[in-house]
DNA sequence: CTCTAATCGAGACGGTACGTCGCGTCTTACG
DNA sequence: CGTAAGACGCGACGTACCGTCTCGATTAGAG
């Protein structure tokens, strides 16, 4: 896959083997723990203890909470934007789409536990947050005059969030392609079409 | 996290004056911190503190924290969604939209501190839920093929939040007509017009 | 016996009944501790848990466990030592160490355990430092030529102690009236005439 | 309290070079460091980093602190007891208290360390072992009806040992002469002649 | 206009999680 | 290929906040 999809280059990971083992058992400790309580509700303990890794352990890799979900979601969220974001400039928006949710489709599980699991609040902040500093930073071709680019970017987030969230909530229900068709005809089309 | 759920079942208002006193105090001085710091670093003793009352005393008026932000919000987003559902319903959204947008304006502090202030992830996640149990308790008159209820309700709601968040935070930059029309052509004509 | 013995007098005793129990518990705790291991041995966790009191409850009364013991024997030092001073001074030495051996003798199971217990290294030194004290604020009366006041007043002290320890460890094996007379010709007599 | 009791078996003293060296360094390091701080406030990565030595090259040479602590001075502890014991079986009492003195002199900066540093109570404690000890062992050749031998050994270690730390604190300000003639008439003589 | 009960402030208390530190073991990778 | 560097499990530290509790001191509003 990540011959496909941008990922992170494999440069300096000239680690500690056994650093690399605990933090991936933290990472894993995290997932699994938000597939059954909240964020808020995991205490460092709880990772510790579940990634059988001891409590002092745990800062020694993350300083805290949030900087170990961070290490999980912020370069799936980088991803996610890169591939998101162009959609506005394409010309087949439809295919576009496509794209974008056959890359959540091949992560689907982890993706399902970020946006339904205990840290989806967490993940829509996180989301938007980036996407306020991309907003920032992108040009301003065509500038609608009734749509400032703040909102189209900030709405096409949240938008697209909530709707991947709702289909990885409800399984295989709905096809790629239905899910693909909803986000083009409710987020994409009006941005850039009104 | 702490949810807004559990509703306060339905107060007498027939009360002590302090009573009264204390908890108007109480509930100023979350509005005033949650301008400051977020939510969940807000604690009681401050709260308490804030409002020249005992830490004990804001037991007597609220099991947690929480139950003090839904004293504050709840009938709020009650009202602010009993507002903006029918709008699907009307025949004339954009006045239904100018009408929606009136209203946050004429209570734009409280809700600009709800929707900017460090409760905003609290008020979407809170907004998210009561929108989820609407949707599942509506009528499905015209269910489109393409678009679920699920997903129209959701998706409605979270543009509709997003947008008057935007509109809160760059204070008087836009009118209450611009931002009614985006409204309208962004989040209500897709859902019903596809 | 408080009326033979001068103790703190019982000025300021206005204080939270519950702040006197939970100090009383916490320094039974110690005492009875000490009795089975090494002071440095003995964890802040352990004291509050035989104390019946909650961890942090401790460091709501002591900053430290230092300062407990400091609690429970600094006024008895003191008082010891305001015994045991004059004696160089008086004219009957030997009455005077069956005084302090009396006043010993009286508070048996208290002074066992400071100076046989865990916490006898800390004691002798508390011990030490406050006849420091005592020595540099002392009149120098009739300084011998051989003598330096410093050496006797920690000399003094040092074999004091030493000695109440030898006979609180080993039980009723020797007569008050022989302590006292072993501290008058071993300690006091070489002070006072070489 | 991190006592020395343990003595480190028999160590044979062939040993690689580069192990004499790392252990020179190690004492050095203690003695260094305990003209600054008590002992207990002293880690063994304080101890290993003054010593230009790796963290766990410490444990490669003792077992933990107080073996380093022993290792320096339980030899010296001895020396001296053989010295100070026999001086109650000499008949030149005086001459053997100037030998005494003068062994502890010609040593002094060590003695000083020991005797007035940060280790001066786990020293004392030592010294008070030994001596207990060698009490036990010890024959009672004109046991005194008055003067149990436990005592006058506890009393005698204790009483040179408090002497000799006071001389050492002081710098010179008292000559060898004098401090041999106070230990003989304050401590000796008591033992010896009641 | 009193008197009684509700309410208040103050803060001690038992808990629990935090983030830090030092120990002593064990692994890794460098020189 | 031996040793320094340091990651690790462990567990105590002292701090902060929670929610419960007792304690008197107001003070409201019913009689």
């Amino acid at each position: 896959m990540n011959h496909i999809y941008p990922r992170k280059p494999p440069v300096k990971e000239r680690k500690d083997a056994r650093v690399q083992k605990t933090r991936a058992a933290l990472r894993d400790a995290l997932l699994a723990l938000l597939e059954e309580r909240p964020f808020d509700a995991i205490t460092i303990r709880d990772l510790a203890a579940r990634a059988g890794a001891g409590y002092a352990t745990f800062f020694r890799h993350y300083p805290d909470k949030g900087s170990l979900l961070a290490d999980l979601a912020a370069d799936e969220i980088s991803a996610l934007l890169a591939l998101a974001l162009p959609i506005l400039d394409e010309a087949d928006t439809h295919a576009a789409c496509v794209a974008l949710c056959s890359y959540v489709d091949a992560r689907r599980h982890l993706w399902s536990v970020l946006l339904t699991g205990g840290a989806a609040g967490n993940l829509r902040e996180e989301f938007i947050r980036q996407a306020h500093q991309i907003a920032a930073a992108r040009p301003t071709p065509d500038e609608s005059a009734w749509l400032p680019k703040e909102v189209a970017v900030v709405f096409g987030v949240s938008g697209t969030v909530e709707i991947l969230a709702w289909w990885l909530q409800h399984g295989r229900d709905h096809s790629l392609e239905q899910v693909a068709q909803i986000l083009d005809r409710l987020v994409i089309a009006p941005i850039l079409r009104g």
